[in-house]
DNA sequence: GTCTATAGGAAGATAGAC
DNA sequence: GTCTATCTTCCTATAGAC
């Protein structure tokens, strides 16, 4: 006897099982019927379509979850996470969260690739999401801006595929890239902003 | 009157059709009917199967010359590269080299991130074509992966849109880079391999 | 809410006239 | 080498019985 829990178990079924399948094989490549297989619904039939309109209101309402998802989970682990006093410490912690936002919005990114003119709002979602990420004023230092880059691009060596960055280990890469900004004496600016000037952080 | 040239023209002017429309849509999402209607061919006929024996066929065949081609532009361009003897002016060189190969292959990067499951052979081309950019030893030091890294997320930052890195130029960004890795005093990396190496292109 | 059945269309591919 | 015509298959989507 279904209760009024089962029909939204239902849909919410579909909607994980629709995004798994877009981000594998993007919008076109996947079909209503596959959606409906992995739900356990009768493929080819268009039970489906209790549940949604069209085919672009299930990917509409799939990205949303994702995101709404993802950034609460971002969130809460940014709310949780400890602030070394030792400024080493500090950049270090930040650059792992930065990582882990980035494998967290992993296949976010990769459907905005596939499928992002279809869908401009995945685009917007993630960059607030990245932007919002630690605490970090990246859009006004060059050094801050760079070590992103960094990060972003052993990121994604990493998801497109073996052997590129195998060699070097994410701790051995945030190492290095600590030691790298460390030794400029530039690296106050993966700290919160303090005070009044937007950029009031010139090299000696 | 046919010359046996406008065969093979037909079939290049389809190949390189077809590999545009694979970047901006897909390989699902592109059509033999697009295909023909954007060379000349009356869309919905059957005339593309005498030049390809499938659509498979034509992607392969339409990665198979854009790899050809860029790999062979990227090595003319590095061949008539300067070699400064001022070593922050040849890393300002292998960087900028290194950002104008990425660029290069920016559409089959895209390509194999949207349907590298069905073409592999567009990631093993592209994993060497970015191997053998520039005299860089990229495997051995964490230095080099880093700036390498760096240089791959500014790219890419500037790929996915508009805004991210828009502040920071790319002249701004390499000369960054060049101070971060200078001040080490680890830059050795982008410098030619000395003693035995096997091609050993030292500067003069 | 799920199934049967099926409409309606578009896609990949083939045969044959010119 | 290109077009006409057509086959087959698969897809999105709908109507209606249970």
């Amino acid at each position: 006897m279904p209760t009024p829990h089962d029909r939204s178990t239902t849909r919410e079924r579909i909607l994980d099982a629709a995004f798994d399948l877009f981000v594998e094989q993007g919008f076109t490549g996947t079909t209503i019927s596959e959606v409906e297989r992995r739900v356990g619904l009768a493929a080819g039939t268009g039970s489906f379509y209790r549940h949604f309109g069209s085919k672009e209101a299930l990917l509409g309402a799939a990205v949303e979850r994702q995101v709404t998802r993802r950034m609460a989970e971002a969130k809460a682990e940014r709310d949780a996470l400890p602030q070394p006093a030792d400024p080493r410490a500090q950049f270090i912690v930040t650059a792992e969260q930065i990582l882990r936002d980035l494998r967290r919005f992993d296949r976010l990114f990769r459907l905005m690739l596939t499928d992002g003119d279809r869908v401009p709002e995945v685009r917007n979602a993630i960059a607030s999401a990245l932007r919002g990420s630690g605490a970090v004023r990246w859009a006004d230092d060059p050094v801050v801006m760079t070590t992103i880059a960094a990060l972003f691009g052993y990121h994604l060596f990493g998801m497109i595929g073996s052997g590129f960055m195998g060699q070097l280990s994410q701790d051995d890469f945030i190492d290095t890239l600590a030691t790298l900004t460390d030794s400029t004496g530039l690296r106050r600016s993966t700290e919160p902003a303090t005070g009044a000037t937007p950029d009031d952080r010139r090299a000696p």
